[in-house]
DNA sequence: GGACAAAAATTAGTCTGACTAATATCGAGA
DNA sequence: TCTCGATATTAGTCAGACTAATTTTTGTCC
């Protein structure tokens, strides 16, 4: 008798699966050219020795999948772009305290240039609306929700003055990984730094908003990296002040 | 009769997206939780009023969007972690000159904080990385295929030299999305500009890795602007270059 | 009662056949 | 040659049956 029983291994292998991968591949490797049409489905049928309901099923997944299209009386094309790889970074890897560092590192490149490319080309009213979401951090002061709110669109409003939208939709991005973690932390840092800690996070949107108004490149990229660098480091400290509090 | 045929607007609503689409967003609300059972088959066939079939190929759908999983003799599982949305950047959208800038754009914020990172931190090992894969690009010479892909490793190599492995996986991605066609462009330029553009490049490389050797970090963020600066300017005037020659 | 095993019920996977609706193709007529 | 209509092709949908894996229930023995 075996000591213990062989890991089950959950084979998720079904024959939809399998025809999916099969046809997946065969376009990956260009057998069906992108515009191209697949066979008919009683074709793939008989090809694949299966039965019409498999071969819809694993034609529904690569539908879902951007793969291909299906016109109903025509046929199944392969779509012309096959999207490549997408970015995505796994929740799963944004856990602990480094590794939440790491993508704000990664959101503060991209900021940080956009502060600078904000100074350079920003309009008249996109510098205006960088200025009003600037007092509207002022005007919310101490309602952590709002707080947080008012900030995210005063990035937003730099991200959107560099008139490149590529900014604007990492940035939105990166938020959705970690602004749930950073709406506690501000909530956190408010109720125990409060003024003083505003006011000082004041002062360095200030200096941004100064240099993007007069257009100074150089100056915007300073004041967006020692604020992004000051962030995370603040953050930082919260956590392991945090972790030290638990453990007591 | 009227002017023109009303648009056709190829409606690819099925039943099949339908069924596909109310249930991701039952999942989406909330309404089936991560790890919880959706309703058997059978029960979905009869609220949705539709047959088998129908429900079965609009769960292969959300299957192939890792929405749920399937266990046979079981049930159908919302998954634990819906991946958020991920960050893409269409291909359709990258076809024109200026919208390559755009990406280029985003490169360059995301590299020239990669150099700056990479000359605080990196490794004796990694620094030495760095420098290999700059002699490598003077080795290949004038070989534009061989030459692109030292190019690609030196900047890899700066990437690495992070220790943030998002910045390797994004500038991976963006890419995918520009290479092919910066291929064109360097193998076009070198077989114009010849030396005197190879030399000019690889003095700005020699710039980059001499500041990360030294651990200058701002002269190699500054390095690297102006290297990134001056390609796009290059692939710009290039460009229109390109398109003078074609209208003549 | 509780632990274990067998039986029954539940459920997803697969197959078959049919019909509908949209599209494509072909041929006859102008 | 072009247009229009008939025909063929094709994906979408429905219905029912059977298989295989899992879960639940039941029954038995201790």
């Amino acid at each position: 008798m075996p000591p213990v029983a062989i890991a089950p291994i959950p084979r998720d292998r079904t024959l939809v699966t399998d025809v999916a991968a099969r046809l997946a591949q065969l376009i990956e490797s260009g057998a069906f050219a992108p515009g191209q049409r697949l066979p008919p489905e009683h074709v793939l049928t008989e090809q694949f020795a299966v039965s019409r309901s498999v071969v819809r099923e694993a034609i529904a997944s690569m539908r879902a999948e951007g793969l291909v299209n299906s016109r109903r009386g025509s046929g199944v094309y392969v779509n012309e772009h096959r999207q490549s790889q997408p970015f995505r970074i796994s929740l799963a890897d944004v856990d602990t305290v480094p590794s939440i560092v790491q993508v704000l590192e990664l959101r503060a490149a991209v900021e940080i240039e956009a502060a600078g490319l904000a100074a350079r080309r920003r309009s008249p009213q996109q510098a205006a609306d960088v200025s009003n979401a600037l007092r509207r951090i002022d005007e919310v002061g101490h309602d952590s929700v709002e707080a947080a709110q008012a900030d995210l669109h005063f990035h937003q409003a730099i991200a959107d003055a560099t008139g490149n939208a590529h900014f604007s939709e990492f940035l939105n991005y990166i938020r959705g990984l970690v602004i749930p973690r950073q709406r506690v932390r501000i909530e956190t840092q408010t109720s125990l730094g409060s003024d003083a800690y505003l006011q000082m996070l004041q002062r360095e949107h200030c200096r941004i908003e100064q240099a993007i108004a007069v257009g100074d490149e150089v100056g915007a990229r300073d004041a967006m990296r020692d604020h992004l660098i000051g962030s995370a480091q603040r953050y930082q400290r919260w956590a392991s002040e945090a972790r030290a509090q638990s453990e007591s």
